[in-house]
DNA sequence: GTAAATGACTAATGAGTCATTTACCACAACATTG
């Protein structure tokens, strides 16, 4: 008889499970839906992919990225799993023989968008696998898409309630590395999960070391910064918008910093290209805006440099816990001005997103305003902002350590006063 | 194309006027069609 232990060994090629991976899998190979929130690196994908092999029928796999679609069948062809991808990359031959594999059931696992999903000819494929008892399973990977994305970038996240409409009794799995209490009760209502089928892991990063810096000199702050710490070193800066990228982009560059620029106004080539070659060299600045990080797998990220501010602490979160995964100790520096709220606040007050939706919003900015101008321990802010404990001094933060203030130049604890009169971003424009 | 910020110019040390420059403050990805 087959066990998750033993296709655990047999197909992937580990001994031991690790965290609740364990008990994960046996809920979701009982027919029970699931929550699941765990770190990054902490072996999410197992958790869907063991029951989807032992449950009998094709387990469908709603992933937000056409390359991550394409990391994971890659990723499990290699160790032998059926699985394959349908998207708008795959060429009409390939497509069709995906689709001849799904209707015969060659295939164990099948990654899809959302929008595919969605769509009238998808589920009606995906009722004739429910006619005759194919179905095993859905897992919604990076489930925080659904309330980042759903409002109004990618409103067909918020449709998958149609699994539960019209397929009750195939178990759900929503499976994400950060998300706040709001954010998981959206992915719980929205998937209709019920709150007895919650998996959290802990939230602590115990080797990222944080610092928030008041923003008086940007330029002059990240270099001190990469000077005395990183000067070697892969990192991340990330950027509020594209133009800020450019400008640091060609800045860093005209200082001899070896950095590059990410964001999806780049020509797809350009962008995969500069992916590519900060995974694979050392010693890359990967200058960016949100469109970087999700799926990059590099494990010895050393710093994450926020230049502007992020719009909330699981943003915050997100972007710092790429720095690190190799479990040596790194560095995440954020660039403070008040200003920086202002605009943020405005641009909450300014969007078209439902009252509800507005209210929820800056409760979010709130929270990171609070983080940012508190002098309490940031790991015990952060830990709290996510529902867990912490005794509250962890000496790897700029409020428990003083020598953590230092980071990007002398202390100014007390410039915070001068800001108002200062550019927004100081010492770092485009020369014509 | 526009508004705000900055600079040049006078004049006599602060400030007013006009010309010039700068930013125009989101960001994120599927899909399909021609």
């Amino acid at each position: 008889m087959t066990t998750p232990l033993l296709v655990l060994q047999r197909v992937f090629g580990y001994s031991a499970f690790r965290g609740a991976q364990e008990s994960i899998i046996a809920h979701l190979i009982a027919g029970e839906n699931a929550f699941v929130l765990m770190p990054t690196g902490g072996g999410k994908s197992l958790c869907y992919q063991i029951p989807a092999l032992m449950r009998p029928g094709l387990a469908l796999v709603i992933s937000p990225l056409i390359a991550l679609m394409q990391d994971q069948v890659d990723a499990l062809r290699r160790r032998g799993v059926p699985a394959a991808y349908l998207n708008s990359a795959l060429d009409p031959l390939h497509a069709k023989q995906t689709h001849d594999d799904l209707l015969n059931d060659r295939l164990k696992l099948l990654y899809i968008s959302p929008e595919r999903l969605t769509q009238h000819s998808f589920l009606m494929l995906l009722d004739q696998l429910l006619a005759r008892r194919q179905l095993s399973l859905f897992a919604i990977d990076e489930a925080h898409c659904i309330a980042e994305w759903g409002h109004d970038f990618r409103p067909e996240y918020r449709q998958l309630h149609v699994l539960y409409q019209r397929y009750p009794g195939i178990p759900r799995v929503a499976l994400t590395a950060t998300a706040d209490l709001q954010t998981r009760q959206e992915i719980t209502e929205q998937l209709q999960l019920g709150t007895g089928n919650q998996f959290i892991a802990s939230f602590d990063r115990p080797n990222l070391h944080y610092c928030v810096s008041p923003k008086f000199s940007p330029g002059a702050q990240i270099e001190t910064f990469l000077l005395k710490h990183h000067a070697r070193d892969s990192g991340i800066i990330y950027c509020q918008s594209r133009r800020q990228v450019e400008n640091t982009t060609f800045w860093l560059h005209s200082r001899g910093w070896h950095s590059l620029a990410y964001h999806a106004g780049l020509d797809t080539t350009l962008r995969e290209r500069h992916q590519q070659q900060f995974v694979q060299e050392a010693g890359i600045i990967m200058v960016a805006t949100v469109a970087f990080g999700m799926g990059v797998d590099k494990p010895d990220v050393r710093f994450v440099i926020h230049l502007d501010s992020p719009r909330s602490l699981e943003g915050y979160y997100q972007e710092t816990g790429r720095a690190g995964r190799d479990g040596k100790p790194a560095n995440a520096l954020m660039l403070f001005h008040p200003n920086d709220l202002i605009t943020l606040r405005l641009r909450v007050q300014n969007q078209s997103r439902s009252p509800e939706r507005q209210t929820i919003d800056r409760h979010k900015l709130e929270a990171l305003a609070l983080y940012c101008q508190s002098s309490e321990c940031r790991r015990r802010a952060l830990l709290s902002y996510f529902g867990e404990t912490h005794t509250g001094y962890c000496d790897t933060c700029d409020n428990c350590n003083p020598d953590y203030r230092t980071w990007s130049g002398p202390e100014h604890r007390n410039h915070a006063v001068n800001f108002a009169a200062d550019r927004f971003t100081p010492g770092i424009h485009r020369t014509r």
